[in-house]
DNA sequence: GCAAACTTCTGGTCTATACCAATTATCCAG
DNA sequence: CTGGATAATTGGTATAGACCAGAAGTTTGC
């Protein structure tokens, strides 16, 4: 059981990595070179390159290789910090690239706000990279009341820091939810992963203290580039 | 590359398990009976499965086969409300078999909650089940001042509840951690899956309203098992 | 009637091979 | 030197078959 040769070969290409990762600058030489070296098969090689895979130790860019993969963002959901404070805060560079503006309906959005389904939203489609690797793809979904003009003015910086200074909206009150998913072949395509690749999805219901909805949002993370990290004080 | 026989073979399966599930109760046919029916091979036939149980719709019982995995729990991890009374308020019956008592050092409780390598904890492991399937193990690591008899008088009921009713501890700060992870061949036989499993690691280190430490616990999840849910009230 | 022994079935693992399409490297022309 | 066409490489996908050990079902023996 636990002597599979794969699993032994897990445990070989650990340390192989481990003492190799600055020669190889991060990309495993290719799977047909690594099955030869350890005189195995692609099938069984692919196999232990997965189990690291599912470990976070490794990734892989769809048809491109397999990388070393960086340490995890540690992370905060339940604060509103934005993702470019966070991430150069942890000495890494932030990048975004908004991939879609528009106005329409959607039902999760209007489903989690308490809204009729026929709601129509601002939608900010954007994709977000810590040191040039796009590690999630996510999807905003504002009430256009609450933030009119948002699809002129925006261009890639906090949305919630232009939702408080710019409209004067105070963010009270969250629901929050993580579930473990496989990325659907659209947002694996956006991340340039496989697709069915493990994902982290985060989304989150806001309403103000009035309890009047704002804003709706998905996260789609790549399962190996985030610690989730909460800190709480008092009882709950 | 979208148009892969494995991806339309996903899609075949996840309606045939929803028209089927009932019927099958629960257990999916062999593999070798699927793989004939839709004229493949296993191989291919275990890729799409494989699929399926990234997105939570199936999972397998080491040897045993493939299972149609029951709805989330739905699970706050910076709330205190014990196992059995949050799986109990969603109707589902809650399970808990204690496999070890001991007290021992552990590095990573140590280091978690700022105290020396060496220092000794009551060390309780248990694994916690939903409607008879076992879905996390879990080690709990007590500073033994805090609970001198707690190994004991143990016997499964509610760490926390002990902690407040009968030592009078106030779990007032709380430092949770959340990764995916691969379950290790132990967390993974304990579970009754395959190693290399997909899994969630929620850890948690706990002070008192003193900042004097008092727990560290490190749960794992099945990954298809939880859905996890925070509510916030207030700016952060 | 029941427990132990045996048989069958099934999932887990592995080999060997092959083709395609996307990526990458190479080469050539301007 | 540069840009674009061409060739080599590589990952993704798929087939066919095989063996083993654990799980499940069946038979046997008391």
């Amino acid at each position: 059981m636990s002597d599979a040769y794969y699993l032994k070969l897990t445990e070989q290409l650990r340390t192989l990595i481990d003492q190799n990762a600055a020669l190889w600058e991060g990309k495993l030489p290719a799977e047909r070179s690594l099955a030869e070296r350890f005189a195995t098969t692609r099938v069984t090689l692919r196999q232990a390159l997965s189990q690291l895979e599912g470990e976070g130790l490794i990734h892989r860019s769809n048809r491109r290789g397999w990388f070393i993969s960086p340490a995890r963002l540690v992370y905060d959901p339940t604060r509103d910090a934005g993702f470019n404070d966070y991430v150069r805060a942890q000495g890494r560079q932030p990048r975004t690239a908004v991939l879609k503006l528009e106005t329409r309906a959607h039902l999760p959005a209007a489903r989690a706000l308490g809204l009729p389904d026929d709601q129509p939203f601002h939608h900010i489609r954007r994709r977000r990279y810590v040191d040039d690797r796009a590690v999630l793809v996510e999807s905003l979904w504002v009430v256009p009341e609450c933030a009119p003009e948002l699809l002129d003015i925006y261009s890639g910086q906090s949305l919630w820091g232009l939702l408080r200074e710019r409209w004067g909206h105070y963010l009270a009150n969250r629901s929050i939810r993580m579930v473990s998913e496989a990325l659907s072949p659209i947002d694996a395509e956006e991340l340039l992963v496989a697709p069915g690749t493990a994902g982290l999805n985060i989304s989150r219901a806001i309403l103000d203290d009035q309890q009047r909805p704002i804003e709706f949002d998905e996260e789609h993370w790549l399962h190996d580039s985030l610690c989730i990290s909460v800190e709480l004080s008092g009882q709950r």
